[in-house]
DNA sequence: TATGAATGAGGCTTCATTCAT
DNA sequence: TATGAATGAAGCCTCATTCAT
């Protein structure tokens, strides 16, 4: 975490100890947030990291801030995964393996998944992964269909909202087949080949209205997630 | 529903007042699962049916006895809609047709998802539509293949676990743009057809483990949904 | 309670044990709030009680109800005392006799005088006895200005201002010397006498001014009283 | 503040940073206890003055050695005046010149006000000031009478009551209309000039009983005042 | 029988104070 | 020495479930 583009600057020097209560604090979130979702007890995760809840509350003001210290991380390597996709030549393939790297990453966490049909409290660097991965399959998208591969009546915000459908399934079919996952990706991809083209019955999404729609999942019984 | 098929036994001749109740009751919940998912306070249910709180606990051993009461009917129609589709000649068309049918009931009532893509504390009544549903879709795809319009190499399940993940974001989409998840489903299906095929990375889910993957992703949090 | 005025109506024939839980709320929340104040902690009543802490929830959604229930027979013998005050042909003696009898209800009751001194989250029903108390000391002032006892150059709001300011120490002044506020009390009623009279350096706080300045003493570190 | 009359001999020689915290900590306090009372968080306070909260432990071991440093200023300057009103030719004008002098300091600090109003956690410099306040009300009211000015039936300590509950009074009066109070203060006076004199149903309050009073209404819950 | 009522555990925060660097 | 950090005890509130009328 601390060599990663984004953290490192931002926390001024924090002492040895409290440096490994936060570390113990994002290890035991990072656990439980991956077993149960995003919504544990704040008390559960501080008696994982042995530490008393209130020093949860100084290192993390919010839930939000402690899912954001969470899943740096992951969303840094996003990032990388996503550069490194544009690279690709074969756009097609990039796509599919850029989506089956962050698919990898999801099956064994339900948090992410939450996170990932979460447009809602997540602060900022969230904010930003989603903005590059909107980004990166926009672009690649739109090289694969100049290239032919992909039909040219879809949008990234399709792929993207199938993706978030699915998404949010993997964990739990990974818990029962573990690659099983791939499978069902490589239905949706098939159905967005160029040989795959069929009058569609309604318009895209916009990225504004995708987004409005991801926010509503993440919005259970109307409230954001309660934190 | 006193004349369905498969209610009746069990009532052994409610009171008159008591089978008011139930039906209050009923209705009351189906509001609000619809409004706010399946884990609506019972409190809120028995408020909004007018009735006490101990009431709805006697009528309703379970949150799960209830959830299936309230959803009998649906699953009722359900079996009648699937019937139906089975009497298809087309049986692509009618494998659409009766999906689409079933998503245009899910899009305003989130409980009705829940439940859909819940294997869980539903009670025998689901469990008998679930298994009508595979039926009918198995049927249905077996007779699309041999018609040549679905591809050969996926499975009813395939096609249901396609439907779970999709179905699960359909009121979202629904609330942003109504009738935008036409649009997914229909991308969905274009992949199933036959011109779509192309060689697929893992093996597809038994009905069992399809089960037990719905099942995983109705328990938030490793419990189930809380009642 | 049932007998009086106000109250009575509004209770749609409470059970019987409910009743008792209710009596016992009340009573223990007279108690502490008459020894500490408007500020005790809900658990701890709830435990003087002896009942649950949910169950003074549901009787009393908020702290406000509670209070407000407390203090109904106090106010409500507040208007009685009010009326019997203004039928007085004496308008001098029966101010300052009204004044005395509501200090002697205050004298043992930190909550009471918090209640006076505090505009702000009361409910309705003390809204309606500061209304009514300031109509008889308006009506009284007046008279016994016509009458030539009372200096013509302050306002009900003067008196009342200064009853509050000395309200709010009689509980303290009580608890060391009994009777020792009625000393103070007589000190102020001179200072408003008409021999008494002598230009004012500022003018009169209007009502409203008052009710402002009240509600400011009631709001310690700028926000209510923490319920 | 070095240079005052009551410190300097408590503080053995500080460190030169250390001084420097000090003084910064004293600066937040008062500011703090100005605008919000007593009771502001301590963390509150040391974030203010830039320090860490364990250095305001260290400087000061309870909140009342921090509450005494804070008003040692006020205090001092309360002497100065305090004798400076002894010298007065006219007992009466020297007397309520005292006071408007004092509520003049009031009437932006809430934590004045409360330490007014507080006989209990605030150290000995406080307890001086109180004695010497005493004083000299005692000497100016003494005067004022043999000077036939004040009614001879009343004493400081009816005074230093009276204006204990008039100063409690005027922060929340001055946030309304800021000269307001000199009004109430003025109707005070007014009944205890000579002419106003009236049998009066109680004595007065003894110096210690008095005390008792005060330290009453500084605590608030029958705790002290939380620190 | 039906019901309103009661319950107690559990979640979230805040703060005075002590500890370890 | 100065400091940031840690702590744990309260306080508030909500809900599923059991109890007593």
């Amino acid at each position: 975490m601390s060599k990663s583009g984004f953290s490192g600057q931002r926390t001024p020097a924090l002492r040895a100890d409290a440096r490994r209560n936060r570390e113990a604090l994002i290890a035991a979130a990072r656990e439980l947030f991956a077993e149960q979702g995003l919504e544990t007890p704040l008390d559960d995760i501080a008696r994982r990291a042995g530490v008393g809840n209130a020093t949860l509350y100084r290192r993390f003001a919010t839930r939000e801030e402690l899912i954001e210290a969470v899943f740096h991380d992951l969303l840094d390597e996003g990032l990388r995964t996503g550069e490194e996709a544009r690279r690709g030549e074969d756009a097609w393939s990039a796509l599919v393996g850029y989506m089956e790297g962050i698919f990898e990453g999801l099956a064994a966490n339900r948090g992410a998944i939450e996170l990932m049909t979460t447009a809602v409290p997540a602060g900022p660097t969230l904010a930003e992964l989603r903005r590059h991965n909107h980004e990166t399959v926009s672009e690649l998208v739109r090289r694969a269909q100049e290239q032919g591969a992909m039909r040219a009546d879809v949008t990234a915000e399709d792929l993207l909202f199938g993706l978030a459908a699915l998404g949010r399934c993997v964990p739990s079919a990974a818990a029962v087949v573990p690659g099983s996952w791939r499978r069902h990706l490589a239905l949706l991809f098939d159905g967005l080949r160029a040989e795959a083209a069929r009058p569609l019955p309604a318009p895209p999404l916009t990225f504004r209205q995708l987004e409005d729609a991801l926010a509503d999942m993440a919005a259970p019984r109307g409230r954001a997630p309660q934190g």
